[in-house]
Parts: C-alpha cells; structure tokens; sequence
RNA sequence: GGAGAGGUGCCAGAGUGGUCGAAUGGGACUCACUGCUAAUGAGUUGACCUGGGAAACUGGGUCCGAGGGUUCAAAUCCCUCCCUCUCCGCCA
C-alpha cells in the first residue's frame, strides 16, 4: 500500500508519479476522499464512543455508592447512546472498508528514477553481456551458426530429455515434463544457484500453497486473483514466485535494526495462470503454467535498500556469466513496472534457436509498499521508533527459460548439447547432452 | 479424524463482569554508584487509528488468538473458527 499520510501530505506528487505509470489522477482523488471520510468519521464514532465509556463509569459509580435509582437512569442514558454509536460506527467501518478495497489495488508510487514510458518499448536497455563481447551498452555480435538456430522443443524431443506432450496429458498444456539429463539439469541449476548465495543468504525452503492473506501482502491479491491457482476448499494459493511466502516471514513483526539487512534464498516450484497471455508462447519452455525458480529476497532499512538492490542484481547476473549465457539488463518503464514495484531491473537472456531475449529475472525494489501491506517493521535502534521495513527481491533465476537457452546457446553441429563447465560437478560429471543412439 | 489442555504485553506468568492496557518476575533502555565488567539502587519501557501542537508532548479511540453475540459495561460469560501442546487413530 502507498503511504497514505504522504498522500494527505502531497497529493500532487502522487498523482504525478503515479500518472506515469497509467493511473488516473480520479482514482487517487477518490481515495484522498474516502481518506478524508473516513477520518471524519471515526472521529464522530470515537466522540460517541467516548461518551459511552463515560457513562458505564458512571454506572459503576452508581452502584459503588447504592444509588440504584441513578445507575438505572444512567444506563438508560447508556443505552441510548449505544443505539446511535451503532449507527455511527457503522458509517465508519464501511468507510474503512471501501478505504482499504481502494487502497489496497492502488500501485505503488515508482521511484523517480525509473524511466517515464508506456510499455515494455520504452524499457531501457542498461548493458549486455556475452561470453566474446563482455559487458557492453552496444548489443553483442548475433551471429550463429545453423545449427543453434534449432527451438529447444525440438532439441528436446531429439535429446529425450524433454517430453511436453506427455507434461500436457497429466496437467494440460505449459505443464512441462522433464526427463533424464533434462531433469537432472533442474537439480543441477538449483544446487549450482544455492550454494553460489549461501555466503549471505539464508536458505529456506518454504511452504509451496499459502493462505490468502501472504498472496495479499505482496500485492498478488486482491486484482490479480485470475493469474493465481487457489485451492477453493481451503482457500490455499499456490505461490507463483517463492517471493511471496519469503515476503511474509516477517509478517506482523517488528525486527531489530542490527538484523537487517535479512537476506534469504529459496527454491520453490512456481505457479501461474497465465491468464492474460492465453494462445501466447504456447510452444515449449516459454511460458509455463508450473516451473522451478531460485529467489533471492531481503528485508532492508530505507539507508540500505539502493545497496541490496545492486547486490541482487549483481548476484543473478553472476549466475548468468557462470553458464556463459548472452544477456541484457533492462531498467523497467514507469508502464512496464510490476504493480508492487518502485523500481525494477529484468535480466534477458539470448536464445538462439527461437532468436529472442528471454526474461529469467526480474530484480525489484518494493519500498516500503510491500512492508506495509505484510506489516513488517524494524526498531530503528533499540528502544527506540518503528519504520516499515523496505523488501527487495529478484530471481536468481527462472530455470525453464534459462534451460531453453542453455540448450539452444550449446548445441552443436553433430545435434548433441555442450553444457555450461560450472554445472559439470553437479550433474555427476557429464559435461554435455549427447544424441541418443539410434534404435536397431 | 477422535479425546483432553491451552492461546494474555519483548519473554515468563497472574487475572472469571466495572477501579485492567492489564499484578508480579525477567529482559531492554536511562540515570546514579564502580577504574572496566559484574553487582546494586532509582526511573522508564507496547502497537495501531484519530485530533491538537513546530516540537517535547498531549486529548480521544482500538487492541488480552480471530470473528460474532449477551450486557449500561467483556481479558473475564455465550457461539463459530484458527493455532499450539498431550494422548489415540492414520500416514511418508
């Protein structure tokens, strides 16, 4: 949720800002309406409220001192008032509530050093990477051979590592089966992004369906409910990023300054509808329904949070170099910005044989946004104040897209698949994917 | 799934209708004493909403697992739900 006290404070910059990312300046006025309202309200409510108390004091009083003829009349009086308090606080609580509807689907304020645009044209590419080229603002050299200009469905099929009709038989499409090296290439990528963080990051391995309210405090309900899988009869999501349960760790706590920053780690299988996108990327390891991901996510002060931010990105561009994977860095438009986020940095990667850039990152900067709706705070220094906390978090990394590019990036001329050295000791020495051998 | 016990502040723990935001102990913080540490003494110590104030601070309201109900008045009585523990059952 946005601060809604900046809000009261400076409804123009909010307005502004947020306007770069597409929202009408008539839904935040509707909300600094509903603010002023309900603070009208409540103070009506606790007046009466008040007067209330008052009086059953007096009752007690009353009674203390054997004046039963007084404490009847009071009580009289005390009923009385009950009977509007009711009505007035019934005012409020549905103030409250349409307050809280409209604040909690409002985005958050970008930061205003995310580019200004309208969508995803007008993210800003920050560099590229390629094993030759090295980092570079100029795009990398996209010369490949024929033989890497095969989508990794078909290499797949022709390896026997990855069997998508099958995937769509037991769950339906965009549910991928893995088998063999295939398989194995998860385990390995998940172990090899683990132990490359676990210098800093403490490793977790959470629950994979979560209770509503974790879903809300990330900003993944209440409007995005049609992209998420619920389990009905226990009201349980199933995550669509390990962001979430990570988020809400802390929920409803209050952290002690020399904490932060609390990085953590986790791999979690993930989770998505896909509701919006439906007919798109239907082919192969594009866009899945279920896939396996590695999440980095720390809880910082507000002093910290640019700092982490870096420290994310650097680490799920680390991992990128290591498999020796063509990548770019795009710095998100206020258009493109996911709805929780201030700012974001996504990570793409080259494959070739579908010849596109493949988003296996998306390192975000929540402020205090996701904080507050989570209620996640921190002792400013000890017996002292309490801020919300700031959240950060990034993939380090989406395995499907990045298995998809692993296998188009290596394949060779004889149709086998050279794979990334750094994987080598985790996948029991195998340095590459061979051809099956014909049967007889 | 069945039976029982229980959920109170940072922690432990008292509190069965009004004087309870809540005893007491511990912790933490501040001050004093001490060369330092420890010990000792005194004091302070919640979060949230809303109003006043530049601020220090201050008025009102809410919060004793969650949500409803009874009552002039609920931590305390009633109902529903959630969670924890013990035993039984089941199970990897």
């Amino acid at each position: 949720m946005i601060d809604i006290r900046g809000l009261r404070e400076d409804p123009a910059l909010v307005k502004e800002l947020l306007g770069r990312r597409g929202v009408e300046s008539s839904i935040v006025e509707e909300l600094t309406a509903l603010d002023a309202a309900y603070r009208d309200a409540v103070s009506a409510r606790d007046e009466l409220r008040s007067r209330v108390n008052e009086t059953s004091r007096r009752v007690a009083e009353a009674y203390r001192n054997k004046e039963a003829a007084e404490a009847e009349r009071l009580k009289e009086e005390s009923r009385r008032l009950g009977a509007e308090l009711e009505v007035v606080a019934a005012q409020a609580t549905d103030l409250e509530g349409r307050r809280k509807d409209l604040w909690l689907v409002i985005p958050n304020v970008p930061s205003p050093d995310a580019p200004v645009g309208a969508g995803e044209d007008d993210n800003v590419v920050v560099r590229y990477w390629s094993s030759d080229g090295g980092s570079s603002v100029e795009a990398p050299d996209l010369d490949y051979p024929a033989h890497k200009r095969v989508p990794h469905w078909d290499i797949g099929v022709e390896l026997e590592i990855l069997d998508l009709e099958r995937g769509a038989k037991l769950s339906g499409s965009m549910f991928p089966l893995y088998k063999g090296m295939g398989s194995r290439l998860i385990r390995a990528l998940t172990s090899f992004a683990l132990d490359a963080h676990a210098d800093s990051f403490l490793e977790i391995r959470p629950p994979t369906f979560v209770k509503r309210e974790t879903m809300i405090s990330t900003g993944h309900l209440p409007k995005f409910a049609d992209d998420a899988y619920q389990m009905e009869r226990d009201d349980l999501w199933a995550i669509p990023t390990a962001e979430v349960p990570l988020t809400s760790m802390a929920r409803d706590e209050i952290l002690e300054a020399d904490q932060l920053p609390l990085r953590m780690t986790a791999a979690t299988p993930c989770f998505r509808r896909e509701a919006g996108s439906a007919g798109r990327d239907t082919r192969g390891l594009l866009r899945l329904h279920e896939f396996d991901k590695v999440e980095l996510m720390v809880y910082a002060t507000p002093a910290q949070a640019q700092e982490m931010h870096i420290e994310i990105l650097s680490r799920a561009e680390a991992l990128l170099r290591q498999l020796g994977l063509t990548y770019r860095v795009l710095d998100l438009c206020t258009g493109d910005l996911g709805a929780s986020s201030r700012r974001t940095f996504d990570l793409e990667v080259y494959a070739p044989g579908v010849d596109r850039w493949l988003e296996v990152s998306s390192v975000s900067w929540f402020g205090d946004y996701q904080a507050r709706r989570a209620n996640v705070r921190y002792r400013t220094e000890p017996g002292g104040g309490v801020e919300f906390v700031h959240t950060l978090n990034g993939s380090a990394l989406a395995w499907a897209r990045v298995i998809a590019a692993i296998l188009e990036t290596g394949r060779e001329a004889d149709g086998s698949v050279t794979l990334p050295p750094v994987l080598t000791p985790y996948l029991r020495g195998a340095a590459r994917i061979p051809v099956p051998e014909a049967e007889i």
